[in-house]
DNA sequence: TTTATTATGAAATAAAATTTCATTTTTTCT
DNA sequence: AGAAAAAATGAAATTTTATTTCATAATAAA
């Protein structure tokens, strides 16, 4: 587990003095690693023996062997975390920063997300007489690819990013089909009507959403998708990014579960663009 | 740099001794990180000194730094790679397969992004009287979010999915007019097309496309977003979602360029989708 | 072969970490 | 509240670890 975290969780099993030097090494990791025990200890203004006994009770051997656990946090730690793009960026830092603030979040919603539900959502998708995906703005291109995906599978599939026809398809559905709702704030009001819609007609209801959302009470299953929060401040960009992750998730089980005469298949269709295309050379 | 790679290239540099060093090192790292410099020098039956001064032909401050290096490197050595779905893998595990490798993805998707095409597009964007993206099958998505996403700049942008709208649009295109092309293989004839026909008539092409495919001999400039091909092998995944990270660099660069009262704009477009949500309790 | 250069390790030194133990602080119990 | 027990802390001593110095050995150049 990474010691950082460690740190932070332990916090309060910490004695006064013992906190002081968590302080410290939270305030300025990467300086940690570089210095002495007895440096550490002037920093945090305790004793060097302090500082050993700190090392200890995270269940490392001592001073030196607690770096070593530091850095490798720390090789770990830094590089995929959400950084806030500034005014003055350039081209690079921006780009950068971006990129790896969306790994960040596909680290994050990896996290959240339960392999049981994953398990299950899968189990309902091959048995459903009919998929439906909705989502509206950005969770409309998520509800999209989907379609594009599932629609491959040769299963009846249908999308709507408008409000009308989601309710319509939503009140015409019956038993046996499963609708899977879009929404990253799981608060969008014509959304949760057309899950509750959904699911007083008995058709299953997958959520993607944020837990504990209106959206999620109103599903049977709900597929978990946390990311952090302020990425998505003034436009959706990481959530959308690890919906459409999960959604490949979604098909990927979808045709593990439905055995390689089904992938056979697959590749059929995808075989039949090829006329359309350029010729490689190579 | 990875300081094991690092061992690897210099070890022709070193003398006979030093070399006895790194080949116990390359051997067994993890053992290393928990040895002292004597542990180690009679590993190699070599002398304490010696370790040292192999230590700093790799320019690091001694052993200790060394060994901070090292355990850097390990904690490093497993990112985020490719790896494949299986036939029998359980949900967790092909879950946590998808999510890595598109991450991986996007990790490689950065390093193949030219900073100079970013900030060049950016440029040409914000000045452009009409941008339009143009994408078919999973690459329509991509286009579909990169025209939600200006469409909130309040800026000319449309979207096709459809062919012939597609070549209606591109033949009326003119000078000042962006045309953003997106295709992962960049083979797609009827794109290639467009962007021929788009340029024909004095539009700037930006393809969002593989380096020296024929789509991207086409554009004025091309976005490189390569990514580990057999990932793509019978749906388009990752590529997809690399290539909507980088629309949302591009959206990014947009606000910055257009300064800070433009991104209040954006706020107020924000704001006003806040009465068809649920509040929050919080 | 001789000389210059570089590589190497033994021993000495220096630095860093750990242990021991006395003192202080905090908690618990009456 | 006050005494006793327990826990926390740091000064100093000790031990471990790393580095430097320097003499010697190996290697390359003349």
């Amino acid at each position: 587990m990474n010691i950082l975290e460690k740190i932070t969780n332990e916090l309060d099993m910490l004695s006064k003095s013992e906190r002081k030097v968590a302080e410290v090494i939270l305030a300025s990791p990467s300086t940690v690693i570089h210095s002495s025990i007895a440096a550490l200890a002037k920093q945090a203004n305790i004793s060097e023996p302090t500082v050993n006994r700190f090392c200890r009770r995270l269940d490392t051997k001592g001073y030196p062997d607690f770096k070593l656990h530091l850095a490798q946090s720390l090789a770990n730690g830094t590089p995929y975390v959400n950084r806030h793009v500034d005014e003055n960026d350039s081209a690079e830092e921006y780009t950068d920063k971006i990129f790896e603030s969306t790994m960040a979040s596909l680290e994050l919603a990896r996290k959240s997300l339960d392999a049981n539900d994953v398990n299950r959502s899968v189990d309902l998708l091959t048995q459903a007489n009919k998929i439906s995906f909705f989502g509206l703005g950005a969770s409309a291109i998520v509800a999209h690819d989907a379609q594009n995906k599932f629609f491959r599978f040769n299963v009846p599939v249908v999308y709507f990013d408008d409000i009308l026809m989601q309710r319509m398809s939503a009140i015409n559905s019956r038993q046996g089909d499963v609708v899977i709702v879009i929404s990253h704030t799981g608060r969008t009001k014509s959304l949760v009507e057309v899950a509750s819609l959904a699911k007083e007609n008995d058709a299953t209801v997958i959520g993607i959403t944020t837990k504990g959302t209106p959206l999620a009470k109103e599903c049977s299953i709900v597929l978990t998708v946390d990311v952090c929060e302020d990425t998505d401040l003034y436009m959706p960009m990481s959530s959308r990014i690890a919906q459409l992750a999960l959604i490949d998730v979604l098909a990927t089980g979808f045709t593990l579960r439905r055995g390689s005469k089904f992938r056979d298949n697959l590749k059929k269709v995808k075989d039949s663009l090829r006329s359309s295309r350029f010729e490689r050379k190579d």
